[in-house]
DNA sequence: CACTTAAATGATAGCGCTATCAAAAACATC
DNA sequence: GATGTTTTTGATAGCGCTATCATTTAAGTG
């Protein structure tokens, strides 16, 4: 009885099919189809002999074959910049919980921040039919702009906001944030503030931005430095050690992120200068260590897990809903976290 | 022209398909086919014009019908038990980087440290029909196993050596690495050691059980302090406090990883005890800040990038040759790394 | 230039599932 | 019990691609 399909095609995998499960069901293929996906339009008493038969012969739908068929693909795409950076992982849990449990599997890939690869990936992703994507920041090229209108997906772009979405958008701004953290430095009473960044992806850049917005509000003097490397501990230290010893009066620093900060804080104690009173520190996106340092590290904290979550509701609520989105623009927002390092 | 083909099928989804790149080239279908994924087989004439109608009518495969009709999907499935231990994301970049390359696609999965999540999300994961699986550790149940092996898909287990893997394995033991950690306390002059871990998933029991093999051999005192809550710089110092009031006499103490024994690095600092003069620490991973603490960190190095690459490439060899597998098992070693921590 | 061999193209069928419409069975109404 | 209404099941076709085999065309060979 099985020899025939054999006999017919050469080409089976070998795999326990739909159809199989329906024959020794005593049933037909599509009453199958239906048991497993739509369970309330069959009968309790075929939908026991259904899941006896899937069980015998463990049975496991070919996903390939249903997302061709319905042209649902239960797949949504990630893109991030990077994965070694702390901050996205926590994102990725937000997505992750929310979608798994929706029934979505997570496709996800690494731009390195490079914009050319973005556009490189989700042109492979968009083969994946995924039911949504979610991108990174609002740097994409034009042409991933494009596509990504034309594939008719819904898109989440998380991180920033964007005056002119994609589609749809769960950020919040760096600029501000950062802007509010340097005026925030300056009503403490520190006068010569300066900035230091690293990596200077996009958002870096908003946040020194946002740094020198503030800077020139107070007319004060601008002290920035910046590095292409990537952020760590020790390049923290390093282009602490570098700015400092140009400008010896500087009473607080800014940093792009709280890995930079820590490292200068750590290179500070090791030169023996005391926190805040000898040089007061901030960092940005308040990873998990940062409240354990010593002296604890005033940053900024972005609901990352969040906005996980967040991006991920607007995808599953416009998948579900092919008219309205739950949301265009999603403000994530931030606080300001003061702790004793300022 | 096109009517005809909307006509035929009401269920059409708009989008450019293989034949419609073929009848605007003035070719078969196959022979489109064949153009991309086969390039040697088509004349050069033939492909200019398939190229240029690719790019006319922006054409994009379909991968679920390519995966359907050649059973091949192109998707590795990854299944971590974590993505905010620092250790994955390193993995999963060097899995990432070596997959992408090779023309693959990451679907990522998160268990949380369940292993009947794990079985949940191999089953389902399995649906994808993926062209080779990665699995955290060693420890799935006989369901997952089973399902795995029948599934007759390329499978590397990570992070540990199993003594009969399911398919292939790259890894490295934790309990000589943490047995050895501790013997070098010991060879410092330390003597009375104690652990500390917490989440106490696994590979961190079987840390504890590498410390306690080394105790016993010196005929030494266990001192063991465990939580089940996840590993964070303020668990350390927590458990820190807690294992030092109960003991005060203890002079070293292994951690079940680097956050938890940072952690502690801190409280210790901050509580006035010198180290390694009052309390000698080491760690666990190696991670990015550990030899930037002051004092920088003893610890155990994993080589976690290569891991995720050299897991790759045993996949990737095995789906090319479908006979042997270049690797059963590597063992990808770790090192001591002695710094001023002890 | 007929004749073999190799290279390039095409016709056909089917991968495993679901959308769609049609038929049958179960239930309700007078 | 004949009629209409709903619920449950099935037959058919096709999603968009590639494996397979058949055919054509080009390239060698003496």
């Amino acid at each position: 009885m099985k020899k025939e399909k054999l006999a017919i095609s050469s080409r089976s995998t070998g795999r326990i099919t739909l159809s199989d499960v329906a024959e020794h069901a005593g049933v037909s293929p599509i009453t199958v189809s239906r048991a497993l996906k739509n369970p309330l339009q069959v009968s309790e008493k075929l939908k026991e002999k259904i899941a006896i038969s899937v069980k015998v012969l463990g049975y496991i739908p070919n996903h390939a074959a249903r997302s061709l068929a319905s042209s649902e693909s239960k797949v949504i795409t990630v893109i991030f910049p990077s994965l070694s950076n702390a901050v996205f992982p926590d994102v990725l849990d937000g997505l992750h919980d929310t979608l798994v449990s929706a029934g979505y599997r997570i496709l996800l890939a690494n731009t390195h921040y490079s914009s050319e690869q973005e556009e490189t990936l989700v042109k492979t992703m968009l083969e994946q039919n995924p039911d949504g994507i979610i991108v990174t920041g609002i740097d994409q090229t034009q042409n991933t702009r494009e596509l990504l209108k034309l594939s008719n997906t819904p898109v989440v772009q998380i991180m920033e906001l964007d005056q002119n979405p994609i589609d749809m958008n769960v950020g919040l701004s760096h600029f501000d944030a950062s802007y509010d953290l340097t005026n925030y430095l300056y009503s403490l009473g520190y006068k010569k503030i300066g900035f230091i960044g690293a990596r200077m992806d996009l958002r870096s850049r908003r946040r020194m931005e946002g740094y020198q917005k503030s800077v020139l509000d107070q007319n004060g003097n601008e002290y920035v430095l910046s590095s292409l490397k990537n952020t760590s501990f020790k390049q923290g230290s390093e282009l602490f050690v570098e700015l400092i010893s140009k400008h010896s009066d500087i009473d607080a620093i800014a940093f792009s992120n709280d890995d930079l900060a820590a490292g200068a804080l750590l290179e500070a104690t090791r030169r023996g200068m005391r926190i805040p009173e000898d040089i007061a520190i901030a960092g940005f996106n308040d990873l998990h260590f940062s409240e354990e340092l010593i002296p604890p590290l005033t940053t900024v904290s972005i609901p990352r897990y969040e906005m996980g979550k967040q991006a991920a509701e607007c995808l599953l609520y416009k998948i579900a809903n092919k008219k309205q989105p739950i949301c265009n623009q999603i403000n994530i927002g931030y606080s300001i976290v003061p702790r004793q390092s300022t």
